[in-house]
RNA sequence: GCCGUUGUAGCUCAGUGGUAGAGCACUUCCUUGGUAAGGAAGAGGUCGUGAGUUCAAUUCUCAUCAACGGCUCCA
């Protein structure tokens, strides 16, 4: 007999050789029903999988994480099956569970998948679903595994097998599939109810362009339609926030196939949320002690040698032109022009720490597949600013940029994003990154510090480093779930001494500054997509393009609309007045529907009162109050940059 | 850059080997209406671009450009 735990702390015991899904039968038949794995001492077993030893238990269902992995990765293993049944022959990689779903990654061969085989896919993978067969795991010798696939002339599961050895390698089959696998796996193809296969991609073999592209087949699958369902449902929505649909809806920005790709134009309405966002910038940095630059958008060669960028980066800069014989590029940084201007003026320590900041304008010849929206685009409009400290200044430099970070996510309410300490890899040092170890090694731990003593939380991740030094990004997601840094804040000890910058010291001797380089609100097009989908559309006030819409009855009261407009405009709000020859119900429609946070109603009753009728986007109406009120409400509103 | 899909009016989308249609938006008129779409009429597209097949191409084929879903990349 062996002691089985419980999670609540209950030890039961139970013959040696118990499932999973003995001891849940045990429980009740319906828990039985439902169990997809365990989690054994600490590790994720098919639930069928005989337990010889003592051990903690907790039964894994749809509502556990790894329940769903486990589902999903089943999953995989069906369509892996139905594929196989359609195109024979076929070679499989490897087909794990991701977020929201799974994949698997294939060779066709010369053959092509099409929209339509994945419905036929989906039909027959339903079919054998509804053949309840069992997921069978079996442990088997290097030697047959190796015999199997040799036999099934499948090269990608042979190059899997050799970094394994005898007693780890284990095979699933369910129906007519065998798969090397580790598993672990739901019982049974029955409990998969539903089943939706999402896209087919390419996806280089082991994540190298320079190896075959395999064909990636993307699903997801429930243990019920009507989770399935859901989860569609839930798709559209969240498409409804994506920042390309609102921002052509609310007139944010467009780009034009004759301006080229990746170039964004703002329209008026974009242009106003990128004022406000620059005021709130300069304001900021102003109060930090920043001095504001600005420079050109292109420079010589000669500069992105000295900086370093043209060795490590020359295939994402727009080609030169030439002129008079030198070449120029567009700017892909900001960086080298400050450093210009750092070095324009001597500098001694009293001049330390010295901060420049610029909106500054650069230009990224982005791969045209990456483009996305005004998340990924070919000309930004960066945070950008550099300072030059030293040593002893780092510290409070670097924690004065992460307090500004946290200072404007409260502001925008950003909370769910992830701070990443981005190090360099030892073995790329002087291909990815410069060659300096002990420097690495000694800013990183400046940093590390700096994130520790603040009691920020972060993760650490290697070679995701810039090439002149770590850096910790902040990373947010898009509504479609794609990953993206949102702002950055970098070390950099190569450049300084690249362009020669120097300080003099307290003892007369010379040194060069640490650079600090920071875009804590990203860029205006990386930003502003974030907070539209953030946001689903409806900024704060102080950021909508047109903040108050007055709405006249009819147009009996469009003169006394009219004065109402002049008294918000005389207050600094951007306001505008619906004098369309259309019924109340219209207007309050199309305001409502593009987002203007405040809407005044006004008729009969406001003008003999002189009075407004608020509604908020939203939220509907909230009755009737003086001009003056309602001036007093907004103008507190915009100038605390509330977020409601 | 690579794999796959798509490209018809400002937007969302039907449709066809014989040079096109809807809804919304737009213009004009009627309507003067109290908190999410009042009514009517009208205007608007060489069907992404280029070539090929054909008596005839928006429709079929190829190329190209762009967008979309991934992969790779991201100072």
């Amino acid at each position: 007999m062996i002691n089985i735990t419980f999670p609540d702390g209950a030890v039961r015991s139970y013959e040696a050789g118990v499932t999973a899904i003995d001891i849940a039968k045990s429980i009740s038949e319906g828990l039985a029903r439902k169990v997809l794995a365990a989690n054994i001492n600490g590790q994720v077993w098919d639930a069928t999988r005989p337990i010889q030893e003592d051990a903690t238990l907790s039964l894994l269902t749809w509502d556990s994480k790894d329940g769903q992995s486990t589902f999903w990765h089943s999953t995989a293993h069906l369509m892996a099956e139905a594929v196989e049944d359609m195109y024979p022959g076929v070679k499989f990689w490897v087909g794990p569970p991701v977020e929201g779903g799974f994949y698997y990654d294939m060779d066709l061969g010369d053959r092509k998948m099409t929209e339509e085989d994945l419905q036929k896919l989906e039909k027959k993978m339903n079919e054998l679903a509804r053949q309840n067969n069992n997921y069978i795991r079996k442990e088997i010798s290097k030697k047959d595994a190796v015999a199997y696939f040799t036999e099934k002339g499948d090269e990608y599961k042979l190059d899997l097998l050799e970094n394994l050895n005898d007693g780890e390698i284990t095979f699933y089959t369910q129906g007519s599939f065998t798969d090397l696998c580790r598993g672990p796996h739901i019982p049974n193809t029955g409990l998969i109810k539903a089943v939706k296969l999402t896209n087919i991609a390419g996806a280089y073999w082991k994540g190298d362009e320079k190896n075959k592209q395999l064909t990636r087949l993307y699903g997801v699958s429930f243990p019920s339609q009507k989770q399935l369902d859901e989860h569609l449902q839930m798709l559209e929505e969240a498409k409804k926030r994506d920042h390309r649909k609102l921002g052509r809806e609310l007139g944010i920005y467009t780009m034009d196939e004759d301006v080229g790709p990746g170039l964004i134009m703002w329209m008026p309405n974009g242009t106003v949320i990128i004022e406000e966002l620059e005021k709130l910038a300069k304001e900021t940095e102003n109060a930090a002690g920043y001095k504001r630059v600005v420079t050109p958008h292109i420079a010589k060669e000669s500069m992105y040698l000295t900086s370093g960028h043209l060795p490590y980066y020359a295939d994402s800069m727009y080609p030169p032109m030439e002129m008079e014989g030198e070449k120029y590029y567009l700017k892909s940084m900001n960086c080298p022009h400050h450093h210009k201007i750092f070095a324009a003026e001597s500098k001694s320590y009293r001049d330390l720490p010295y901060r420049i900041a610029e909106y500054g304008t650069v230009y990224r010849y982005e791969q045209s597949g990456e483009l996305f929206g005004l998340m990924r685009v070919r000309c930004l409009h960066m945070n950008d600013a550099h300072i030059y400290c030293t040593k002893e200044q780092f510290n409070d430099e670097f924690r004065a940029v992460n307090d500004m970070y946290l200072k404007y996510f409260k502001i925008f309410g950003i909370d769910k994003y992830v701070m990443r300490l981005s190090l360099h890899a030892p073995e790329k040092l002087g291909v990815k990154y410069v060659n300096e170890p002990v420097l690495w090694t000694e800013t990183e731990e400046m940093v590390r510090n700096v994130l520790k003593e603040s009691n920020i939380p972060y993760v650490e991740v290697q070679d995701e480093a810039a090439f002149y030094g770590p850096k910790i990004d902040v990373q947010i997601y898009s509504v479609i779930g794609r990953e993206f840094t949102l702002a950055t804040n970098q070390v950099d000890f190569s450049q300084g001494r690249s362009f020669k910058l120097e300080y003099t010291t307290q003892d007369n001797s010379t040194d060069t500054p640490l650079i600090i380089h920071r875009a804590p609100l990203g860029t205006h097009e990386r930003f502003i997509g974030f907070l539209l989908e953030h946001y689903a559309g409806k900024l704060p006030v102080w950021l909508s393009p047109v903040q108050v819409k007055i709405l006249p009855i009819s147009d009996k009261f469009t003169e006394y609309g009219k004065t109402v407009l002049q008294e918000l405009k005389k207050a600094d709000i951007r306001a505008e007045i619906d004098d369309r020859n259309e019924k109340i119900g219209k207007k309050i429609r199309d305001t409502e529907m593009m987002k203007v946070p405040y809407m005044l109603v006004i008729g009969e009753k406001e003008m003999n009162e002189g009075k407004v009728s608020v509604r908020r986007q939203g939220k509907g109406d909230l009755g009737a109050v003086s001009i003056a009120e309602f001036l007093n409400t907004v103008s507190t509103e915009i100038k605390n940059r509330s977020s409601l």
